[in-house]
DNA sequence: TTGTATGCGTTATCAT
DNA sequence: ATGATAACGCATACAA
């Protein structure tokens, strides 16, 4: 921890002015004497260009900030990564924001963006209300949104049909023997939530599926952990009441493995008794035990498009602005193996 | 997104000087009628006070950067919870690096902290060369360190002693009726996998426990794949080579979950074939089929101390370098069940 | 090519 | 209490 040299003291030890020290720096025209000697005073001084002056002169800080509610959610951690490579090359810093449930903060968050703290911001909101939709309107730098946003608004955005996502897992059981599917969502007051609540009911009804109001239930959160306290609950209120379900819809992988441990608590086998699929396709679901039947929602692809469409921005600040949409892909494990294998009788 | 107002054009439209604004603003003397009608023509116009411009002239970016090797480790999850909660409260943003596996990255980070992005680092680095070691040093900023560093040096650190923990891992098994004990580990070129295969090598010869080489086995990376691939070398390499193995311990929860996993698809029981234990306690143990008993390194107190100690810094430059140790837990859950359980004879 | 001088937006110092 | 002005560190338009 030392002190930091200035470009004026550089320029003095080299013996030129502060100009001459400033563009044999950056490679501007300079004599190759002079670019000598003032590279050789830089490094002696151990000389490193401010950057807080920089911006504040050129403008710009070569900074984005990517906001989630949740930085422990794998999911997350894919688009983050994917983000962090796109723009990495470009010389641009990452600054994660994980906002929690609160939304005061990520609405504190979005309006410290205009303090020019940030060049832009790319953010994965979980809960979208009227004011958080008017920050990102109103904010003064370029705004990619990975998510719902309700309302139609003139920001860029990648979407990934999620609705369609709980569709695909209720098809896939439905075509390999089940039945009795419930369904363990996250927070209906989420947008995640409430898109996966109708695929679920539409897929339902799509395939003359009876379920009771029995066989929905909400996390608290998209946690393992709640994922676990929720599947106890719905095997309780199953207990006894009528027919037993054969297989479980879980609203994302964390939910989903949280739900398989419930299952084996309560003594029920994971996939003979009960099948399981989890969404999001994490690094988790690959692992787990069983491996879980997952239905991929991309990512790495919407997080590196979300980059792209912010490095597009910045070039064409009065571009129209854009939605891209990625489809989800189902990824089929073990925890979905049907009771009787197929081919067997 | 709009154009942004500086303080100037809220001088002009409340009819005071520039200064005035800048008083009333921020909290100095200012007459009464001064101060209204600056808030009113600062709301009006929408100013905000530009960060970069006030950071050139205060000093201080008000902003701190984690770095880590891997943000998708839940351990550092908890780390950088504890540590935007401690550091929140103080109106510090934080930005988080995900620094990879790559040395070069780490330097370049560490180093871009000389241009004057954040007013001080806490870096959690796995492995440390003595460039790191040097960058870390000469750094302009404040650093604190979470882990080791090999050779002492004049750095705030907070530390856990993981080699005691995998020593408590060791003497659990054999306390529950383990004897022929494998070890996962991390690559040993890192410091948390040096230290860990320290603490397994003098377990094992405390207990006198007979083990091979082909007992102790590295996986590539501290992740869940990795202890995948590495379970399954471990099983082949073991298959009708002596006695077979009744535990494993993993040098983390994520490789833990992945031997399990390996485990399972061998056709092993987990616990009554063979128990397996992790270390850092992360979410996913407690949730995990079966539970996996886990090793505290109490990641959540370290970040918080981490963030005490920088925020202390700040306050003392001059203070000489302080070394905080915290003790690891154990935490035991049913990947460890006794084979025969206790008291049944 | 080189040096002088100005401005980026803010806050602090100094008179008034 | 208020206004003019200097300064933070850097990059550049302009003149030499």
């Amino acid at each position: 921890m030392q002190e930091k040299p200035n470009l004026h003291q550089v320029a003095r030890l080299a013996g030129v002015s502060i100009a001459s020290a400033s563009r044999a720096l950056t490679g501007q025209s300079a004599s190759a004497e002079t670019v000598r000697k003032v590279r050789s005073a830089a490094k002696q001084l151990g000389y490193v260009p401010d950057a807080t002056a920089r911006t504040l002169r050129l403008g710009g800080t070569r900074q984005v900030v990517f906001a989630v509610d949740d930085i422990g959610n794998p999911n997350y951690v894919a688009m983050l990564r994917a983000i962090e490579h796109e723009l990495g090359h470009r010389g641009i810093r990452l600054s994660v924001s994980s906002t929690g449930r609160e939304m005061k903060q990520t609405l504190d968050l979005v309006r410290s963006l205009n303090v020019g703290v940030a060049d832009g911001l790319i953010i994965s909101p979980i809960r979208v209300t009227p004011q958080l939709r008017r920050a990102l309107e109103e904010c003064v730098v370029p705004v990619v949104v990975i998510g719902s946003l309700d309302k139609e608004v003139a920001i860029d955005r990648v979407r990934v049909n999620s609705t369609k996502a709980v569709e695909m897992a209720v098809a896939h059981l439905v075509e390999t023997g089940r039945r009795h599917i419930a369904f363990i969502n996250g927070p209906l007051d989420t947008n995640p939530g409430a898109a996966r609540q109708l695929g679920f009911e539409t897929a339902a009804s799509h395939h003359a599926l009876s379920y009771s109001s029995g066989h929905m239930i909400c996390a608290d959160d998209f946690t393992a952990a709640a994922g676990l306290a929720a599947g106890n609950k719905l095997i309780k209120n199953l207990k006894g009441a009528g027919e037993p379900i054969d297989a479980i819809v879980a609203a994302n992988d964390l939910i989903g493995v949280g739900a398989i441990s419930a299952c084996v608590g309560a003594g029920l086998q994971v996939p003979t008794d009960v099948a399981v699929t989890g969404i999001d396709d994490t690094e988790i679901a690959a692992v787990f035990n069983p491996p879980l039947t997952s239905v991929s929602l991309r990512a790495a692809k919407r997080g590196r498009q979300a980059a792209q469409l912010l490095l597009k921005r910045f070039e064409e600040p009065f571009r129209d602005p854009e939605l891209l949409t990625v489809d989800p892909v189902l990824k089929v494990r073990a925890s979905t193996l049907p009771p009787q294998p197929e081919g067997t009788y």
